[in-house]
DNA sequence: AATACAATTGTAATTGGTCCAAAAATAAAA
DNA sequence: TTTTATTTTTGGACCAATTACAATTGTATT
């Protein structure tokens, strides 16, 4: 899903996702906005739209792209459930300053792990925590 | 924190943390339970012994290994937060049938992070989710 | 012992999310 | 097309996990 101009509604249904008004808008948010976002900044972007949207939809809605496979749940802090469109294997960065999180290229293939022998992997997540150059800038400024 | 045999009283201290007796506690079952408990399951099992134990002892408690960074957290579930006391560098996989979580020895040194050039890591999570051999060969049984 | 400070406790409040039943929209059948 | 069945959406009630907070208890300091 790279949203450079993909025909939602075609995307969707080749997903087995019967493409409701709300669930096309909602996804196309997604892809729109790459900001990782949480049902709530999701919710409150899309009802100033459609004003009759409900957070249960929103909540329903993600639920089922998650099983679809069209989206994926990034839960970095225990305290945000974020989602990100982005289905190839990749990581993620989440500046603890900030608050941002960016999407961060991983090749994993180098990855040596004996003890998944015994398991059956169907998801792998890789994340990172630290500082961004933004804030470790403005940090350093404070300082000089 | 292998949890072999260690003074945890001492251990506290080295890491800055007053050992009063409900921290003790706390972090002894934590190595010697290895089961990625939630805060929950470290309540229900040291109550009984503590009954004045009370809920936010635990919290507080957790929150306070963290930012001395004897325990770290786990997030792979939005609705489920562990924690684990080992802190050396190492994955884990969650099996989705049985809900349990494996430490996963995994060596990272092979990855190749371009993009985190632009960021300060402090933390790297790596998770798996999955089938274990347990489920797996139950669900076989079913269908033989 | 008196005082100060830190840790613990328990209740109340908040939050993020789910449940559920009614209403609306869509699809299928007549 | 109307009627009927099915799916989706909606919003309010509900629930569980976590935090806030003020009172209490415990510990260290003089």
């Amino acid at each position: 899903m790279d949203g450079s101009k993909i025909n939602v509604e075609a995307y969707l249904k080749e997903h087995g996702i019967k493409p409701s008004y709300q669930r096309i808008r909602i996804f196309e948010y997604l892809i729109k906005h790459q900001n990782h976002p949480n049902v709530d900044a999701i919710y409150r972007e899309l009802s100033q739209d459609i004003p009759t949207l409900s957070r249960t939809t929103v909540y329903n809605t993600m639920k089922l792209f998650m099983e679809k496979k069209i989206v994926q749940m990034i839960t970095i802090e225990d305290t945000e459930t974020r989602f990100d469109a982005a289905m190839d294997a990749h990581g993620h960065f989440k500046c603890t300053v900030c608050g941002r999180i960016f999407d961060v290229h991983v090749d994993l293939s180098g990855m040596k792990v004996d003890d998944l022998n015994e398991f059956r992997v169907d998801e792998t997540h890789l994340y990172f925590k630290g500082v961004c150059d933004d804030c470790f800038e403005e940090k350093n400024k404070e300082y000089n």
